[in-house]
DNA sequence: TTTCTTATTGAAAAACGTTTTCAATAATTA
DNA sequence: TAATTATTGAAAACGTTTTTCAATAAGAAA
C-alpha cells in the first residue's frame, strides 16, 4: 500500500487526481501521528501552497469514505484522522507523544457471548483501543 | 445512588443548589440515552423554562468533573452524555434505538500483556465499547 | 494535439457547536 | 436581615465544518 495506490482508489471511483488532492494525500499516508484537517492542512500546503482548507475537509471525506483513512477517537478530541489499518486491527495510542500504532489479536468472543446472554443484545461490532506510553517515551 | 446524591455531590464540591442545576440533573440522571447538550437543554426546559443552553454546557462540565457522567463516543458524534458507569465497566450501544447499557466482566489482560511484548509500550488503560441491537429492536 | 465537458478548486459566507463576557439575580454566609 | 459572591441567561465571540459560487483545470473525445 503506497500512496500512489491511494491516488489510484480515489481515480478508480471517479475521482480526479488533482495536485491538491496529492498534497493532502502524501500528509496523511504514512503519517505516525492522527492529524487533525488544520495539521493537515499546515503540513500540506508545504508541498503546494494554494491548497484551500476547505479542500482538506473534502479529501479527507473521500479518503474516509474509502476507508483509506479512519478518525480516531481521543480524550482531547475526535477530529484527527490516521491511515486505516488492514483487517481487524485496533488503534494503540502513545498518551505523551500522540503515536499511532495498529494491533489485531483480539479475542472478544467469549466476551461478546457472555454480554449478549446477559444482556439480551444480538453483538454486532466491538471498539477497542489502547492507551499507554510507547517505548520511547518510557524511558 | 439518586439524582438527589448528585445534587449532594455537587453541593459538597463547593456548587450552589440552583433550579437550573436540578433541571439538568434530573434530565440526565436516569436516562437510558446518551443525550447532547442540546437534547438536555430541550428535555430539561420542560421542567424549568427559563434555563439557558449556556447553563446546560456548565453544568455538564461540571457533572462531568465529579465523573458523574460520562461523554459518549459514537459514530455519528461525540457529543452526548450518560451517567456514568460505577467501578470498571463498559458501554453497549443499541445502534438501532441508542440505548445505552453497562457491562464489565472484561479481561484484556493476556491480551495488553502480548501487545505490550510486541509493541514496547506500556499499557495504561483501554477503552472497549460494543455496539449491536437491543433486546426490543431485535425483534 | 486541441477542444469539450464537467469535476474540482479556493474564497467568502453561512451554519454549527461551544465558550466567553457581563450585568442582573439568587443562593449561601455572617 | 443584610452582605457576599456564585450563578444566571443573553449576546457576542470563537473555532470548526459546510455550503455556495464563479473560475479553473483534469480527463475524455475528436
Amino acid at each position: 500500500m503506497t500512496a500512489e495506490h491511494w491516488l489510484e482508489q480515489l481515480h478508480d471511483h471517479g475521482y480526479r487526481i488533482t495536485a491538491a488532492r496529492r498534497a493532502v494525500v502524501d500528509t496523511i499516508f504514512g503519517a505516525t501521528h492522527a492529524l487533525t484537517p488544520i495539521q493537515v492542512y499546515d503540513a500540506a500546503r508545504k508541498k503546494y501552497r494554494a491548497l484551500g482548507l476547505v479542500t482538506v475537509y473534502r479529501t479527507l471525506e473521500k479518503l474516509e469514505e474509502l476507508h483509506l483513512i479512519q478518525r480516531v477517537h481521543q480524550p482531547m478530541g475526535c477530529q484527527a484522522f490516521i491511515a486505516a489499518g488492514v483487517g481487524h486491527q485496533h488503534l494503540l495510542l502513545c498518551q505523551q507523544c500522540g503515536q499511532v500504532e495498529f494491533f489485531e489479536g483480539d479475542d472478544l468472543e467469549a466476551l461478546t457471548k457472555s454480554i449478549a446472554k446477559k444482556t439480551g443484545y444480538q453483538i454486532k461490532e466491538h471498539w477497542l483501543q489502547l492507551f499507554g506510553l510507547c517505548a520511547n517515551c518510557r524511558a
